[in-house]
DNA sequence: TATTGTTATACTCTATAACTATA
DNA sequence: TATAGTTATAGAGTATAACAATA
């Protein structure tokens, strides 16, 4: 006669679930992964502190790079930003139309369009940066501390040169 | 009369264009950015190194997310791995289709799944997990050195908890 | 009433091919 | 021939709402 079980969803096998804690196994220590997880939680935080200026962080990225290059060609705009040209048109258009930036001829070859700021495009891009720096980085060095802050920043650099 | 200019395309307002490298800009020191420069570099590296196994970042997460915790519920995985459980089904029933992992009846709870890996899919994670170490960590920590991926864990870990 | 798995749907992001006008 | 900007399109990734079965 077979031993009574106490339930009847007591199995013989051990399973690992309820309210144990989930082991993370082999993405423990694979780079990757954390890599990817905390760019989602710095990007929500970001996507938080930027929503009453209505800017994804793909769209600050192209307005501080047209402030620091005025007139840039725009195939140099994205191809810095690593945005293939086809994708970047759209981008750059919600751009214009909201008034921030402008294509302009490019002196010199009809092809291209040269980019600018707006000066309505500068202020905004100031008041945004000011607003992030104020909210976002603030928050994010109180979680990592000031130094690591720098050591990460030089740390990811070397990474991104992989590819 | 005015003065001669040389050439067509040279203009009297500077423009920042042609074969001067591009500035960051505000972009310089915002971790968001590198974070995202950092970690697109890392999965498109995981990626070519992981061609031959057909296997995405996310796909090699719930395998290894399973693989250490043999039975766990469903919505436990997807939640440990922030995915939320519509989009979790088709990543599971991809898996499941090459017989990677399983579903079966989760003991006590009839609305739920236990996930389990079969035998094949252990044996494909050990493989993989062996490739990917010797192929894409080993790039990884050549770029950045073995300390230094150690204490990139641990402040990428402090990141997470920010959101 | 609440939760689990599921479907349907929509929106963003990303990648490729092809067109046009210029070079 | 090659390049810059553009359009169209398709594939991932992600988010929400709603439903059936079960708790």
């Amino acid at each position: 006669m077979p031993a009574p079980r106490r339930k009847a969803e007591t199995t013989d096998t051990a399973t690992a679930d309820d309210r144990q804690p989930v082991s993370l196994g082999l993405l423990d220590n694979l780079l990757g992964y954390r890599l990817r997880r905390a760019q989602l939680s710095v990007f929500q935080d970001f996507l938080i502190v930027m929503k009453d200026f209505d800017l994804r962080p793909a769209q600050f990225s192209v307005l501080a790079i047209i402030a620091a290059n005025p007139g840039l060609k725009q195939s140099r705009v994205s191809e810095a930003l690593g945005i293939n040209r086809a994708n970047f048109v759209a981008l750059l258009d919600e751009l214009e139309q909201r008034k921030l930036a402008r294509r302009a001829p490019a002196p010199g070859d009809r092809r291209s369009n040269a980019l600018f700021l707006t000066p309505k495009g500068e202020g905004f891009l100031k008041d945004a940066y000011r607003h992030l720096v104020v909210q976002h980085e603030k928050r994010v060095e109180t979680v990592l501390g000031s130094a690591d802050k720098q050591q990460l920043l030089g740390l990811l650099e070397k990474l991104t040169a992989l590819a």
